[in-house]
DNA sequence: CTCATGTTTCCTGGTT
DNA sequence: CAACCAGGAAACATGA
């Protein structure tokens, strides 16, 4: 996604179907992104605008009010002088109709959503250049990760059949969504899902401001996206035909998808760019495979490791401590492969280059946790705090 | 096959 | 001294 550097707005899209199942409302949905606070708070607002046309009994909020801050997502709010200066405007909320409710309710927070419809999120995505508050440039996922809890309400029936799943498929929302949360929902009052929407990259958007109008009544049928009946399954290639429009042309010089900046001179971008299609993992696409951190919270969420060779010294903080390092190492190499010759030096390692990467942080000074053996869960790793039960 | 990610392995050096 | 922490470097495994 990004790399691209170049002035304008991409467009990235997250999308998450949820369809069946979701018979059960009034729901409530919150969402939270992985991204840094300021951003955050756009980002959730922008989401919320976009991904509830239908007015969703929705509460956007922050799960993590320290990291993120309490959202507003009122368009005053929104409009006011904290964030728009900082390069968002009325348009990047995509969705007018939203748009124009929001103006008029005054507390937009809480929406009702009538039946089940798809997520299909919108998200501007800023070129390098713009600041936007705290926007920190060295979260190179800023649209990494959404996770959407979904909080089914009373007089409903069980979830039922279908949950969300993606059809996107980047990865990452592996075993855990989809085996442990899932299917242990034997009363619906707590049904709490974590799910993680993925993103799926479109061309990049060339004008945002103009001709702005995606969602009017002529596409809303191929948006799947309105009051109307959720129809078809949804998968990327429903994209609103306001981007399919856009093809990466002339004008712009370096279209972001060419990921990885240094590219070989190969900037002869012609119609071909879309076709040329290189093999390989895109840049920033997360692997599927089963991660450290996904290994450690599933320890701690199992009475059978936990408290015993891993325990939580803060789990508000996402904080814990390995108790028997010998053992914790041992679980992991049985988890790869039977890899016997695992060892916590080596873990530990793993452990460091993954806080690195933001799966894990540092732990608070001054906090009186233990200096060793000490751990925290960072901000891309998710569902530590919302076990599956 | 290519490629980025996420380790794994080994290592040097430091701290408790 | 054992056990742990920090990180560089490079090999390796994986899956898209």
């Amino acid at each position: 996604m990004r790399g691209s550097s170049n002035d304008g707005c991409e467009e990235g899209i997250l999308f998450w179907s949820l369809f069946q199942g979701w018979s059960n409302f009034p729901a409530i949905i919150k969402l939270r992104t992985s991204v840094k606070p300021k951003k955050a708070d756009v980002f959730n607002g922008i989401m919320a605008a976009h991904i509830f046309p239908s007015l969703a009994d929705v509460l956007t909020e922050s799960l993590d009010s320290d990291e993120f801050g309490p959202l507003d997502l009122s368009l005053a709010n929104m409009a006011g002088t904290s964030t728009f200066p900082k390069g968002l405007d009325e348009h990047d909320f995509m969705n007018q109709h939203v748009l124009y409710e929001k103006e008029i309710k005054e507390e937009p927070k809480m929406q009702e959503l009538s039946q089940p419809d798809d997520l299909l999120i919108h998200l501007p995505m800023w070129p390098d250049t713009v600041q936007l508050g705290n926007f920190d440039e060295n979260v190179n996922n800023e649209v990494g990760l959404v996770e959407c809890e979904v909080e089914i309400g009373q007089g409903s029936g069980t979830p039922s059949s279908g949950y969300p799943r993606s059809p996107g498929s980047t990865g990452d929302n592996s075993d855990y969504n989809s085996d442990s949360s899932f299917e242990h929902h034997n009363n619906y009052t707590d049904s709490k899902r974590m799910i993680t929407l993925e993103r799926v990259q479109l061309p990049p958007r060339m004008d945002i401001k103009q001709e702005f109008m995606p969602y009017n009544s002529d596409n809303k049928d191929n948006l799947n996206i309105h009051m109307e009946s959720p129809s078809n399954i949804p998968h990327p290639s429903i994209i609103p035909p306001f981007y399919h429009d856009q093809t990466p042309d002339d004008d712009d010089e370096d279209q972001s998808m060419t990921d990885s900046g240094s590219e070989s001179g190969s900037d002869s971008k012609e119609s071909s760019e879309e076709t040329r299609k290189r093999p390989g993992r895109k840049k920033g696409q997360t692997s599927s495979v089963y991660h450290l951190w996904e290994f450690i919270r599933d320890l701690l969420h199992d009475p059978q490791y936990c408290p015993r060779i891993i325990k939580w010294e803060s789990k508000e903080e996402g904080i814990f401590r390995v108790v028997k390092s010998s053992e914790v190492a041992k679980q992991w190499g049985s988890k790869k492969k039977n890899r016997s010759k695992m060892t916590y030096e080596k873990l530990s390692r793993s452990l460091r280059y993954s806080r690195k990467e933001g799966y894990f942080a540092d732990i608070p000074k001054d906090k009186g946790y233990p200096k060793k053996l000490c751990f925290k869960f960072g901000p891309k790793s998710h569902g530590w705090a919302h076990p599956g039960k």
